[in-house]
DNA sequence: CCGAACCTGTGT
DNA sequence: ACACAGGTTCGG
């Protein structure tokens, strides 16, 4: 569920909540979800948050002695900001409790993580080495862009790859994409120089306006006061399959590409 | 590159 | 009953 401006948004809600206060507890019961076990998260208590950041999907609560607990909320899961004594949600499988609020780590499905490692091996454990640039901050420039796309891989691919962009799923990759009007599966190395500008541009349009719009809730997401966002109204292939492309009236298509579901307009993308 | 696996719910 | 879902990883 969770892509770039989901995750964003999770983070804005609960990083001005959770900076200072001390940790009590993780409690849950799906024990893989939890690395490396349940027992080490008690090594945390009376620590305090320095900072909650995110990279990619990845969240990221930094403490004090150097400890990292790191979430991914992968297809369904949510968190969301209690009190330490409401009861519980609905599919929660895991809690933080800190000192007056408590953490719901809510998944369905159970695809969901949550790891707690030292500072300096964070990235290894979790997987957050492997991950590419930011695509809102600097190191994503046209230059990177024209690299990466000097490839005989589809767009769509090459988008939802974590290692070259962190952040991008599938639903900012379509928007993306018809933005820039493109195909999903246009070889990358196709593009010409003004294509290539365009996609550029689009991409970084899209997850802004996801995070402006607070995230895109189709049925799982919500921001960590448990509250849907609004993008989703303003999606303009995502879902939308069999219904009029915005821009041309032609119905929009769905195929898979890269092994995924995928809406685009055949008239307006080349 | 592709499909399967990890899980559960929902919609056809 | 079957297909499909916002993600990632693994094996072929």
């Amino acid at each position: 569920m969770p892509e770039l401006p989901e995750v964003e948004t999770v983070v804005k809600g609960i990083k001005p909540r959770l900076m200072g206060r001390h940790f009590l507890a993780l409690r849950g019961k799906v024990k893989n979800a939890v690395i490396p076990s349940f027992e080490i998260f008690k090594t945390l208590k009376g620590l305090h948050v320095l900072n909650v950041a995110r990279r990619g999907k990845f969240i990221n609560i930094f403490f004090e002695n150097d400890s990292v607990v790191t979430l991914h909320l992968r297809m369904s899961g949510r968190i969301i900001m209690c009190d330490l004594n409401d009861p519980a949600l609905p599919f929660e499988r895991t809690r933080i409790d800190f000192e007056g609020k408590s953490l719901r780590f809510c998944d369905v499905r159970k695809f969901g993580r949550v790891w707690l490692s030292r500072l300096d091996e964070c990235e290894s454990v979790t997987g957050i080495s492997r991950l590419g640039v930011e695509p809102m901050g600097k190191d994503f420039n046209l230059r990177f862009f024209r690299k990466i796309l000097d490839s005989q891989r589809g767009l769509k691919a090459l988008l939802l790859d974590q290692s070259l962009i962190a952040g991008i799923g599938n639903i900012y990759a379509d928007e993306g994409l018809f933005d820039a009007g493109l195909r999903p599966e246009r070889i990358g190395k196709s593009l010409s120089a003004s294509d290539i500008q365009r996609l550029f541009e689009s991409v970084k349009k899209v997850l802004n306006q996801g995070i402006r719009n607070r995230g895109t809730s189709i049925s799982d997401f919500r921001d960590a006061q448990g509250k849907p966002g609004k993008n989703q109204k303003f999606l303009a292939v995502y879902g939308r399959a069999k219904k009029p492309c915005g821009r041309c009236g032609e119905l929009l298509k769905k195929t898979v590409v890269a092994g995924r579901g995928t809406v685009f307009c055949k008239n307006c993308q080349t």
